[in-house]
DNA sequence: TACCCACTGTGATTTACATCACTGAATCAA
DNA sequence: TTGATTCAGTGATGTAAATCACAGTGGGTA
C-alpha cells in the first residue's frame, strides 16, 4: 500500500533495501486541503516526503504578510524542512496543505542515516536541494525586479499547471495574500486582464482562457 | 601551505585522509579584487571553496539589475555552483572577488566521490546548504517586506562587519546596483543618516558612527 | 593651470502600489 | 424572507521609489 504509494511518487528510488527501510521507519499520514503543517516557529522533528496531493510553502514576516514561495508535488520533499530540522531551528515558513495529501514522514535521524547508507536518498536529497535552490531565485527575481501584473500572470500560470484546470477557484484576497499586496491591487489588475478578454471573472472564481499562457508570453 | 591554509579556514575538516584529498585533487589560485569569477550563463566546473579573502555573489536580471545576495567568506563554498555544476546547468548568479581571495577549487567528480566517501564532506556540503538556504530567504525577506532606508541600514552593518572597518570605501552608484535601486535613491537616503548623524559622507566613502548597529536596531 | 570626469546633491515629475472609504452583489443562515 | 456576511468593484488619496534633468565639486591629468 504505501510501498505502492511510495513506488508511484518517486520511481526513481528504485533500491528495494532503501524502499524498505522509508516503509519501516516512515509515519503515513493524510491531509485535507487547508490543514496548517507547520508554522514559523515550530520546530520540525521529521521530513515530510509528498506520496500525493499537494502542499503550499509560503513565508511570512512579522506583521502576518504571507509571500508564496512554491508547492510541494508528490515525489518531493520540503528542502527548509531538511535545512530546519538538523539544525534544530525552528521553522522560517508556513506550509499548508493545497490538495488533499499523503505523507510519509521521515524522522530525522533516519534521514540522516540513510543519506549515509544509500546514494539514491543522497542523490535525491541533493536534487532537492537544487530545486528549490532555483525555485527560491526565481521568486527573488519575481520580487525584486517584476511588476505586479506580470508576478500574477505568472501565478496564474503556476495555479493552472498545479490543478491542471483553467478553472482557479479562490478569493482575490487570497491571491493578493499569496503574492504580498493587498485585494485591491489584485482586484484592479484582475480587471484589466478580464478587459484584455484572458480570463473572465465570477465570485470565487477565476476562468482562464485556454491560451492564456501563449498570450502573457507575447 | 595548501594544508595550512585549508586547515586554517576550515578547522572542522579534520580527518587527514580528507584533507589529503583536497589538497591533492583541488586546484588553487588567487585573485584579485574585482575580479569576475563567474557571470550568469557561464557553466560550473568545479566547487569554489574559500580559503582566504571574499567574494561577493550576485543575482541579475535580465537588463543587467544586479541583486547582492549574500559574501563567501574564509571556509565557505557556494551553494549555487552545488547545485549549478551537479545538474550541469548554466551559472544563475555573478561572483565577484571582494577582498584579495584564495581559492581552492574542487573538480566536480572530486566533490561528488567525497560526499561519498567522507561523512564530514557530507555535513559540510549540507550545512553550506542550509545556511545559504536561510541567507536567500533573509534576501527574500527583505526585498519583499522592507522599505529601502531598512535594507540600506542592514546593507551597510553586512559590509562593516565583512569588512572589519566602519569606512566604507564605494560609490553611492555602487550600492544602488547591489541592493537593485537607483543612485539618487540612495544618495537621499544617505544624506538623511547623515542629518541624524549616523554616519558622515565623504567623497568615496561613507564613515560610520561606531554604535550605529545599536542606533538602527532602537 | 585649466580641463575633464566621476561622483554627489537635489528639485520636479511619474509610476506602481498601498491605504482608505464606500457601494453593491452573491450567499448563507436564522 | 430577511438580515448578516463575505466578496468584488472602484474612486480618492498617500507614499516609496524610479526617472529625468541639472548643477556643483573634488581630484586627477594634460
Amino acid at each position: 500500500m504505501t510501498r505502492d504509494k511510495l513506488r508511484q511518487a518517486l520511481p526513481n528510488l528504485t533500491d528495494p533495501k532503501l524502499v524498505d527501510r522509508l516503509v519501516e521507519k516512515g509515519q503515513i499520514s493524510t491531509f485535507e486541503p487547508g490543514k496548517t503543517l507547520m508554522e514559523p516557529g515550530q520546530f520540525v522533528k521529521a521530513v515530510p516526503l509528498v506520496l500525493e496531493g499537494s502542499i503550499k510553502i509560503m513565508r511570512m514576516d512579522e506583521d502576518g504578510k504571507e509571500l508564496f514561495l512554491y508547492y510541494l508535488e508528490p515525489g518531493e520533499t520540503c528542502a527548509l524542512s531538511l535545512t530546519c530540522c538538523s539544525a534544530a531551528r525552528p521553522s522560517e515558513i508556513k506550509a499548508v496543505i493545497e490538495e488533499k495529501a499523503t505523507l510519509l514522514f521521515i524522522p530525522i535521524q533516519v534521514h540522516e542515516q540513510l543519506t549515509d547508507e544509500f546514494k539514491q536518498w543522497k542523490d535525491f536529497v541533493s536534487s532537492t536541494y537544487q530545486h528549490r535552490f532555483q525555485e527560491l531565485l526565481t521568486v527573488l527575481d519575481a520580487v525584486a525586479f517584476k511588476r505586479m501584473d506580470e508576478r500574477l500572470m505568472n501565478y496564474i500560470v503556476t495555479k493552472m499547471k498545479q490543478l491542471k484546470s483553467n478553472e482557479l477557484h479562490t478569493t482575490h484576497q487570497e491571491v493578493a495574500n499569496e503574492l504580498g499586496t493587498a485585494r485591491e491591487v489584485i482586484s484592479r489588475l484582475l480587471k484589466q486582464l478580464e478587459k484584455k478578454k484572458w480570463i473572465e471573472l465570477g465570485r470565487n472564481v477565476i476562468y482562464i482562457r485556454d491560451d492564456f499562457e501563449e498570450l502573457i508570453a507575447k
